[in-house]
DNA sequence: TTGTAAGCGTTATCAT
DNA sequence: ATGATAACGCTTACAA
């Protein structure tokens, strides 16, 4: 049998409301303090969180609920999040949805049951069908962070990411380059982030008088697949683009293998931005621009805020934090060829 | 505040004992169940994990513990593991060590104070180092599961792939089609799934008689990186290799980026073969020809022994299942130019 | 500062 | 089949 707080009590001749509070970092005297660290080290004692959960009504776990978890950038947030939380005794309950709305409800529900003490949510197509969900947790006084998506109607904490501006200044750097004619590979149709890039990018076009062209505007869901027919559509038309800006880490990589199928020479031919730095962007030649965003840095951000929350400080709240992307130029882009 | 077993109890008119019995599939009377579902619907009761867990000392979390949340082959196990135990109600605790030792170490000890039911462990290159940790869990008659790798002085359930023939396959496949001088780009030099895949490259070797040349046999680590500079180094050596095969992920799409930067033909000039199956493996041109690892069916299968293990079922106790992989062949292998 | 004891929301034993 | 009640391991008034 595991020791309890019983056995160390007795072995140090205390009580065990004595142990409980040393263990709560409550002073001591002296030599109670010794008779305890040692019968702890000696029982080897090992505190029962889940006990003490019940009876603070903690349960020390933090629900995060991503799009799936073969995402990176939403594991790479998680990676840092769980660093942050950790050092505080907070461990994680990660699920995804894979971009299934009950699947997501259902996970919301689930994590409420195993009374998680706050919760992380991911960007999805379907902020409204959840506030309901959502509203749940924030009546409970669960805190709620939500990772760059938008709750118009509730109020939680937000980080969110420039990609209005991230976008604009991709755009704008292949405009000043001197293309005219710039494709957009863009994910969900009524994502929030989708919606901000895509508006980034019809303000640098609008900005430099640019015609928009639908020919060239195609949504690719965030995938391989899309990011690669998307690209293949655009670059075999009538009157393919001079650039491509594709808006997440798959679609680049997909577009990147479409124009290397079509033999088609990047820089030379054909400049690329991408979105999101994974490993293999620097080790693909030629080395990719693309907008970094710092997923580390927001998963820290988050687990942050979180451990404020969970210490009862709101003075802050709520948090809108919008977090500045990085635009990396590489080899990736030149000078459209004719200009 | 949160209904209470106390308050169905109440509000049914009976008492806790029979609400705490139908809450866990006993029968009971027609009419006193009807009153029971009656009060948990009208006060939207739902029970308390963390009381329950602490009565029967079960957390109904699964620690899962893998290298990297950013390794796509362990999370996609994941996925499929978590699918498996959410039914019973279980839920993962999801924590990665960077191959780190000392943190994998302290996420073991970590997971061991938060109680969790059943471990599931993820390949590593210390099995040796933490051995002691592990015994720790099996010490208390926690399930342990180890995914693909080797602990030989520890009885545990452990899901393996036939790395060796896996590796033997591909390997063969090559030398029957004519190649004579194929490099291998493996992983780290002591894990367990590294020798075995070395082994088996050197057992088709062997068979048909071809010398071993230390020149095309390279270390990459798993890496993009390491597949990437090892696939140069071969490829630029005074002797190039007539086929590669890269033994995971990562660094086959980091060999393939150094053969395209060298402007190699694939195949006609180089053929290649990889490993594990990707969204993107579709979608390069030419499609490669890859090992792949059944991920779903382990991650289901680890999930189907944990919940055996959890109800007490220990009847086919140690499992040590073998899956196989499957040779997928697509356009990246052919003879070579001179055969 | 410390000991005592009630209670957190369950389950399980023992009667009935 | 059901009710009463003592645990589970911990925290926290309250008293000393």
């Amino acid at each position: 049998m595991k020791p309890t707080i019983r056995d160390v009590a007795q072995k140090a001749g205390v009580s065990v409301g004595t142990v409980s509070r040393y263990l709560n970092g409550l002073k001591l005297r002296e030599h109670n303090r010794i008779k305890v660290e040692k019968a702890i080290k000696e029982l080897n004692f090992k505190e029962n969180i889940i006990a003490k959960g019940l009876k603070n009504n903690r349960s020390m776990t933090i629900g995060v609920v991503i799009v799936s978890l073969t995402d990176i950038f939403g594991t790479s947030i998680v990676t840092a999040l769980e660093r942050t939380v950790e050092k505080e005794n907070y461990s994680i309950i990660l699920c995804d949805y894979e971009n299934d709305l009950d699947r997501l409800k259902y996970k919301l529900q689930f994590l409420r049951d195993r009374s998680v003490d706050a919760l992380v949510l991911f960007p999805s197509i379907w902020p409204n069908e959840i506030t309901e969900s959502v509203n749940d947790y924030l009546r409970d006084d669960i805190p709620v962070v939500v990772i760059d998506d938008d709750f118009p109607t509730l109020e939680t904490d937000k980080i969110l990411v420039d990609n209005m501006n991230a976008s604009f200044q991709a755009v704008e750097k292949l405009i000043k380059m001197g293309h005219k004619r710039i494709g957009i590979i863009n994910g969900h149709k009524n994502s929030y982030t989708s919606k901000e890039r895509y508006a980034g990018y019809l303000k640098a076009l609008q900005k430099y008088q640019i015609d928009v062209d639908e020919d060239i505007i195609k949504w690719g869901n965030y995938s391989n697949h899309g990011g690669y027919s998307a690209a293949k559509k655009m670059l075999l038309s009538y009157k393919p683009p001079t650039a491509i800006f594709a808006t997440n880490y798959y679609m680049t990589l997909g577009a990147i293998a479409a124009v290397q199928e079509l033999n088609i020479s990047i820089p030379r031919e054909l400049s690329i931005i991408g979105f999101d730095r994974f490993p293999l962007s620097e080790v693909i030649k030629p080395t990719l621009t693309l907008i970094e965003q710092p997923a580390s840095r927001m998963g820290r951000l988050a687990g942050q805020i979180i451990l404020r929350r969970l210490k009862g400080d709101y003075s802050d709240f709520p948090i809108h934090q919008q977090v500045p992307t990085k635009l990396l130029i590489r080899d990736s882009i030149s000078s459209p060829i004719n200009s």
